[in-house]
DNA sequence: TTGCAGTGGTTACAATTGAAACCAATTTTA
DNA sequence: TAAAATTGGTTTCAATTGTAACCACTGCAA
């Protein structure tokens, strides 16, 4: 009298959390999903941390800009922000100033190398992003927009009412 | 259409990946925010890490399960998994009994305290997630849920296509 | 049997991450 | 102008995580 258990012939009901069914977890698991295959398509291509991949991404769109202000566009923190910055720096994908007015900030961009590379990865990262938007219609893309939004809204505030922290 | 924005006051415009409306990266910031809420707030009051609670959100519902099949059920990998039961047996939130059939196998379950823990989480937990849930129309909420559907596939495809690794 | 490939699970070690301390330049206050 | 407080950014140290090697057991084959 074996007691074999398998999860997919025993649904023994406890009736519980359904977690395959739970927004949260099935968010979280598309998200890493599809970040990683990104990642690892331009990770192997050209060396790039998601981090240090991030802070290319907005310098990209807003030259100038100093790390905490990339902090502030990004939501990553300091210490992330810093390093991946450091490793930029010796990847020459993007340059360092001072800022004659304010010597304790330093200005970032892409450096011409950084430039060359961001061409490269915009097209493959919204290669993507394309082909992932091609399993919607039109109209569910449309959704999926408003929906995210009003989400991200509604998560937002429960940092705001401190339900977290 | 596009109103150029701007970081501060220089909306230098290079036409770049518009990260803000990027959907890998909405989905990355949706999911930490929401996932970090929640492990918040169940861990400050039962002291438990996401995986250990994943790991008990999955024998609340499947009782006797082995380590091999948890991996299964939550794509987590073996090690977090080993870890995680390792302190849920310290914090006697889960019992493990060998299978006397393969001494290899150890089952898994919820302990009388764990069950109680997880009858508290439960709600909280969903207590999250119907808040979320409340942010959308019942019509939203189910093109969200084909929506998702869609997506995993899609990325799905790409780890099974080799894109990945 | 023995021999060896495969499985269940843990351990060891390296890489990543986060919190807090820290240094240096700047602004504020008095 | 001299503290004191603030801000930009880096470093340090501990905790978390991932990869690979590993041990113990099982199942199959000769």
């Amino acid at each position: 009298m074996t007691s074999d258990k398998s999860v997919t012939d025993s649904p023994v009901r406890t009736d519980g959390l359904h977690l395959e069914n739970f927004l949260p977890y099935r968010l979280s698991v598309l998200s890493n999903r599809v970040s990683n295959a990104i990642a690892q398509a331009y990770g192997t291509r050209f060396r790039l941390t998601i981090p240090a991949w991030r802070v290319m991404a907005i310098l990209g769109r807003f030259p100038d800009l100093s790390a905490a202000e990339l902090v502030e566009q990004t939501a990553m923190d300091k210490v992330a922000i810093s390093r991946a910055v450091s490793t930029l720096l010796s990847n020459d994908y993007i340059t360092r100033s001072e800022d004659p007015a304010d010597r304790r900030r330093q200005v970032l961009n892409l450096s011409q190398l950084g430039r060359q590379v961001y061409g490269q990865i915009v097209p493959l990262a919204q290669g993507y992003e394309n082909d992932l938007m091609s399993s919607l219609s039109a109209e569910e893309r449309h959704q999926l927009d408003g929906i995210i939004d009003k989400l991200m809204d509604r998560a937002q505030a429960w940092a705001d009412r401190g339900l977290i922290d």
